[in-house]
DNA sequence: TTTATATTTCGTCAGTGAACGAAATGGAGT
DNA sequence: ACTCCATTTCGTTCACTGACGAAATATAAA
């Protein structure tokens, strides 16, 4: 099937998913972070966290009531491993990441979630 | 712009835009060559070489009445300077492709064109 | 067991993208 | 100037994508 072929490029076709996949590079993150940092809805995140996992980006690892998203350590192909081991090469900072990045690493996970 | 950044995604998403790609990684070809490889209309082969010209992934060489199009020599950046250089590990082969290769070596532009 | 919270699924809507045919553009040759 | 043909532009149709809120599911804690 060459649609195969697109089916990553695809998955890195999205502002949103570019800006996931940067954020899970500084560490993993439930869903609720993600949603607080890109302030999209939660049905919106998980269809993004979704197509992710299921391009090989990602994995879901469950932790009780949360549920751990993380870069994948051992993706199904080699053009992932690629993207996914020079990422600042492929998906370049730019002021709105940057911003990402900070709120990601300042800010305490059970204070944004759980109101 | 963070969109700018999902651009050369974008033009990697769609499989008709890979298959051009492999083709012209073979030799320069007419629109009119593309067009009878894909079976599209000419229209639509248009369209697709105007998202792979305007993304940096090829150019366009004007020979009188037919246009050369061709892999960018020198792209306006890395990532896609990386794809272009190692175009058979990002686009692996496959029946299609390899059907599309095979046509475009053995055929005369001027027989397919031109009726 | 009831309640609260995290995530997913569902239904819907607006915007985008790929396809086509028809018409327009532009160069080559008569 | 006229004609032929390669390519582009235009207008339309259809399918897909991303967004949302509401409802469903699942687990933790009270």
């Amino acid at each position: 099937m060459i649609e195969d072929k697109t089916k990553i490029f695809k998955a890195l076709s999205d502002p949103n998913r570019l800006r996931i996949l940067k954020m899970l590079q500084v560490k993993p993150l439930y869903a609720c972070e993600i949603k607080e940092v890109l302030d999209l809805a939660g049905s919106t995140v998980s269809k993004h966290l979704t197509i992710l996992k299921e391009s090989g980006f990602i994995i879901v690892v469950k932790e009780g009531k949360w549920i751990n998203f993380r870069i994948n350590p051992s993706p199904p192909e080699q053009r992932i491993s690629s993207i996914l081991s020079s990422l600042d090469f492929w998906i370049g900072d730019n002021d709105i990441i940057i911003n990402d990045l900070k709120k990601v690493s300042k800010v305490d996970r059970f204070k944004i979630c759980a109101k």
